[in-house]
DNA sequence: CTTGACCTTCCCATGGTGGTAAGCTTGATG
DNA sequence: CATCAAGCTTACCACCATGGGAAGGTCAAG
């Protein structure tokens, strides 16, 4: 039933490409893979499994250093869902963070732009407050 | 009238690090500094303002690349704030994209948690989800 | 003259991904 | 069987922006 693949096919069943496949190997984050006689790398459907779980965490966000956390816990049995909680709401506070970071460059940004007239002449705003100091 | 400064105080000033300023005269983003006899960069308020205007470029989310292209602009007395514009709106599309790409993580992995009642037991949806293919 | 704060250059690290080159393996085709 | 393309291997280099640190020179105050 278990179906072995090597690291293109693995990839293409994960998502994740085959370049960031060794790099996670090299990490630490995967265990080193089987290899065939020729040194071919081995995977099985736990390997892809698991490559399908990074690559989701990884389109949540998460660092790799917070994957393989989650990747520990997801390999434990008597894990605690708490803990897991935990990483995700401090994740969702960063996430938090960040996007009113990128909220308050974008209404600045904005701004600015709305009062500049972009009618070709050399006279600008967007340049004028930059060079201030004071913000303004 | 002019004050003249070492990286230091520059730095102090402008409110970029020493480090960067290096990197930016290392990058051809700023003229490389006179030095002093002592082979000591010497700064003038000109320079100084020029760090400022990066320094709020930078606090706007511009790239390093944007901001070279921003500094040419402001430097080009018969410039057209059209393309200022055009690059600030450009920026702005792109702050956009980010904020969607994060709220979408933001959302999906809030409703992860939300579904997870982290009170210690093993099971736990938000790791069964990110272990699902079906990203569902 | 010593001391401490500053400056200089040079190298390394981060994070996550991509590219590329040189060489081996595999499988299919002529 | 020879050949060729596609895929694998390792080992580098690159991005972008920033920080850290080492080893050594300089300057000003005590």
């Amino acid at each position: 039933m278990t179906q072995f693949c090597n690291i293109g096919e693995a990839a293409k069943r994960s998502g994740v490409s085959s370049k960031m496949i060794r790099h996670y190997e090299g990490i630490g984050l995967l265990a080193p893979a089987r290899r065939t006689a020729a040194n071919y790398r081995v995977y099985c459907d736990a390997d892809v499994n698991q490559l399908t779980f990074i690559k989701s965490a990884r389109e949540l966000g998460f660092s790799m250093k917070q994957i393989a956390l989650l990747v520990g816990l997801w390999q434990t049995p008597d894990r605690s869902n708490a803990e897991v909680r935990e990483l995700a709401m401090a994740h969702v506070q960063t996430l938090d963070e960040r996007i009113r970071d990128m909220q308050r460059m974008r209404s600045a940004l904005h701004a600015l732009a709305m009062r500049c007239q972009g009618d070709g002449r050399p006279e600008c705003p967007i340049l004028d407050t930059l060079a201030d100091q004071d913000h303004s």
